[in-house]
DNA sequence: CTTGACCTTGAAGTTAGCTTCAAGGTTAGG
DNA sequence: CCTAACCTTGAAGCTAACTTCAAGGTCAAG
């Protein structure tokens, strides 16, 4: 299959899918004589895979470390291991999350609560004080990194993208 | 104060401070007849308050639409929507997380309970499936973004820098 | 009057994960 | 044969939040 048709199974862009090429991630794949792409079916495994591993957290350099050229060959023990550190990693996050909600929720009381004596400037004062204290308590949560978020629109749901009506710019 | 002093009393480096001076984050700055950078006591309580609100996730643009440049003249509504829209952005993602953590868990598990009859291969077959079907179902939580992420070394603890002997490179 | 720590500037580099662009080759249909 | 839709490449751009670099000015001590 040429990489049209490969974007369109998996839902991806060409462009993302010969990103994924060029840095060692999708290795199935050949070239016709006229200096074509094409693809066994697999690579709509595959790339659904790398992006399901991308939702669970998983960085593009972590995934090609895991995935093995063959599909039916896993290095289970360095995937388990992945996979445990992994959920580590999110329940860390899990932890300063729960904490960042916590405090967010607390200074809003703490700027609810004005004493009725006290103008909006003193006030101020007072929360920030309260705030800037609180923070130098907790220096001790440092979590091991994880990129989880952004995730907005990374799929192509229709296939922009062909040149004909789009037209924008 | 220099910024020299500023960098060490706020724990930032000379030159975040110059970078959040030039996106005009932090405006409380006069200069010397020589050139030289002069800071008023409070913009330590100012560095302070943008790393608290960096922890908390907010954006520096976002931080920097709600800081007013009166610390005690604050845009009451606006902090206080501010506040409620990062709170539930934070639990947006921890309802991500979570079914991220999940996901991770039955994965884990669907591995290891490989049928005695089957063999590595037609497990790793069995599992992919699984994985890519359930992604299928699960396209419909779109979160707002957030970046609270990558929260290792962003703090200098010791002041480096100093070109003196720390000769690295 | 020299040394070294500090300060200045603008420009470019960093990371991750792509997209976009420019300039061109290929192919199927009419 | 022409056109439109596809394909190719390498290079550059994007975002966020900084850091690093190069080239130079300032200042206090010895």
């Amino acid at each position: 299959m040429k990489i049209g048709e490969l974007a369109q199974q998996s839902g991806l862009t060409p462009s993302r899918i010969r990103f994924y090429e060029r840095i060692g991630l999708l290795k199935t794949v050949e070239r016709r004589p006229n200096g074509y792409r094409t693809y066994p079916q697999q690579a709509v495994m595959i790339l659904g895979l790398i992006t399901t591993a991308q939702r669970a957290g998983f960085t593009l350099d972590e995934i090609r470390t895991l995935l093995p050229s063959d599909l039916t060959h896993w290095d289970h023990a360095a995937l388990m291991e992945a996979l445990a550190r992994k959920i580590a990693d999110i329940e860390a996050l899990q932890a300063r999350l729960a904490q960042s909600r916590a405090h967010l929720l607390r200074l809003i009381e703490d700027i609810q609560e004005r004493p009725d004596d006290m103008d909006c400037a003193a006030n101020a004062h007072r929360v920030l004080t309260n705030m800037l204290a609180d923070q130098s308590e907790a220096l001790d949560v440092t979590s091991g990194d994880i990129r989880l978020l952004d995730t907005k629109d990374r799929r192509q749901s229709v296939s922009p993208g062909h040149r004909k009506k789009t037209a924008s710019r």
